[in-house]
DNA sequence: CGCAGGTTTGACACAGGGTGCCACTTCGGG
DNA sequence: CCCGAAGTGGCACCCTGTGTCAAACCTGCG
């Protein structure tokens, strides 16, 4: 049958838990290193046998690198409500905005970068994340696509992903420069000296 | 004691053996796919114990995506090998050169691609390619930053980043791009057109 | 030839991530 | 109150990866 109404409670506390998982989990890394916490650990810590944990997560690895999953839909968005006749590098800096200040709570943020550090020195976590940036530019290429030839369907030509690619290149510079500094200089300013450096014709 | 001379048996037995291995074990690959290879497998196939297996190569991903490695080094050098007044758009271009056909017997080459096409399909390798394209990039940041400013110590500039990475962009596009083709425009001729979208000053 | 040195190998045990299965509890609605 | 669906925990299991240790295997040397 269709339980069609009654089910945003369900998905209520299932996100609920998977929230206090991950705050869990995140002290634990913190305190002692991804790799040297194991499942048990975090369940055991958030009151839940092994088995529970892997109902809400598929892996370890993906109570990390899961949140990268909302920035492909709103980075998606956020192309699509660029005006049509935009240079698509100036579109492409805009769909940034919205990576960049996510989380404005001084708080959140310094837990948020901390993790992100854990994410670049674990080799497998940081092997991973590239993947989901990749995921992520593949939804853009083909949006890019449509927009330099008016229709779809050029699948022989690389600009579109040459292009999508410099602009992630010039994204990832800024954040790598920006974690390794003394943070006083945005993230914003770095990713436009990079993107002045770096342009298409 | 330093066995100075009889040494190099060794290394070069060992090397047989690696070999062997990852022939052995693309066959098992291409056959039935990486997931559903067991290390077992591969270890009995090539006639030796999974233990030992672990002993030529430290996980199952580096037996597939250790050959990866060769490229730091020769990239390294290749750079430089460019002139020092070149423009470094110029000289990534020729940097990648020895990427593109490192591999020249056909038969060979065929072998190679369906092992790229496995990585590409195979998230887990996917995944780990990337870190590894990232590692040499990394390499060669240093370089190009030296190249720009004179000396090194710039560690607050994102641009260095940006450029190798745009140039990895434009080498990615153009290498899926002739993946998913048939093949007859080289890739050469793609990531030139990528490298001429995408420019730098 | 036979022995002493180091190296390679295989077998075993073990930890950790991940999955399938099944019985039990829990919770919401009729 | 009862029924059915969802959530849960425990168990067994597979696979990757590592430490350990004893046996096999060279290899040079007397």
């Amino acid at each position: 049958m269709e339980q069609t109404t009654a089910t945003p409670i369900r998905a209520r506390t299932r996100r609920l838990a998977q929230t206090e998982l991950t705050s869990v989990a995140q002290d634990l890394f913190l305190a002692q290193g991804y790799d040297d916490t194991t499942v048990d650990q975090i369940a055991a810590a958030a009151g839940m046998s092994r088995r529970t944990f892997f109902r809400y997560f598929p892996s370890k690895d993906d109570l990390v690198i899961g949140k990268y999953d909302l920035f492909a839909d709103r980075m998606a968005e956020a192309l699509d409500a660029r005006p049509a006749d935009e240079a698509v590098w100036e579109s492409m800096r805009r769909v940034f905005d919205i990576a960049l200040d996510y989380v404005q709570d001084p708080h959140q943020r310094a837990r948020n970068d901390a993790m992100d550090e854990i994410v670049r020195s674990t080799s497998q976590l940081n092997a991973r994340y590239l993947e989901k940036l990749q995921r992520i530019q593949q939804m853009l290429i083909g949006r890019i696509a449509i927009r330099l030839t008016g229709t779809d369907a050029a699948p022989g030509d690389p600009r579109p992903a040459a292009i999508v690619g410099a602009a992630f290149a010039c994204m990832e510079s800024a954040r790598s420069v920006y974690l390794a500094s003394d943070q006083t200089t945005t993230i914003g300013e770095l990713l436009d000296q990079a993107m002045a450096t770096v342009t298409i014709t």
